[in-house]
DNA sequence: ATTAATTCGGATAAATTAATCTTATTAAAC
DNA sequence: GTTTAATAAGATTAATTTATCCGAATTAAT
């Protein structure tokens, strides 16, 4: 199965998508996360810590802590998240796998893919998450 | 880690250029495919099998047998490829994972995904293996 | 202080994907 | 016919990804 993110960066864009759409300043737990969000609890909390450990999620520890956007919406861009969970290997490593691939060595299809690769990188470097945000609040409701 | 296509893929694409990139109807075994290629043999062969299956590539058993191209390289688009082994669902299902995401119903990303989604699908309908077939020489002669 | 609810970190388990092994079948060459 | 070299198919193992579990630390409320 070709797939483009991981399941832990799909869930984490969801869940800076769910912080997004809520107030800022209020603390929301794993728990109520993954509930809304229909997320295993135990593994969005994992998730939601390595973004607390890029700064892009803040968090509260004890009673009635939880998690919150440490940045502006506006200042999280995609690719930021993708960055933080699965790191941009895909941007730069050979789509064939040719270990030998180069931009002075390609690989057959490097040139044809490589316009494509940029184009995502484009745009998820130019997307930030305040862009999404009322749509995002729809589509809560509806899960 | 994200991923674009899985290793099969990957594989299976390298395999059928590398047949391209040889002289029609000869049999090529997937020893020596494994070895030039540098994959695992009996990984390779599976891989084969698989494609064999889909009537891309076709194979003769027995001593002196071997794989060889089921079709025209012009015939055979790259999306083949990637349907044959890892099927289309990356290129219908919601990037983010939001089961509920649609036309009617999208995801806070989905129009812009969807664009790349769409760039991409084209790109691997419009390509065919048989322009890839010189560069794939050049290539395969340095590994 | 005690309790309850939370994050954090490490360990473990389950599921999926990647890779290997084994046996059967096929067909050419001797 | 026997041997040899190949694909085919099913079973098994290894690695990776996804998911869960548990115990410790933290903090608010009682």
């Amino acid at each position: 199965m070709s797939v483009i993110f991981s399941k832990k960066c799909e869930y984490a864009l969801q869940a800076i998508l769910y912080l997004a759409s809520k107030d800022e300043k209020e603390y929301f737990s794993a728990r109520e996360i993954a509930k809304d969000l229909k997320i295993p609890k135990e593994f969005i909390s994992k998730i939601l810590q390595s973004l607390v450990n890029f700064k892009i999620v803040g968090s509260k520890k004890g009673k009635n802590g939880g998690f919150y956007l440490a940045k502006n919406p506006n200042k999280i861009r995609l690719i930021d998240i993708v960055e933080a969970i699965d790191g941009l290997d895909v941007f730069t490593t050979c789509v064939l796998g040719f270990p030998e691939c180069s931009y002075d060595s390609p690989c057959p299809v490097h040139s044809e893919w490589g316009k494509l690769r940029s184009l995502a990188y484009d745009m998820l470097s130019s997307q930030t998450i305040d862009h999404f945000t009322e749509k995002t609040l729809k589509k809560i409701n509806q899960l």
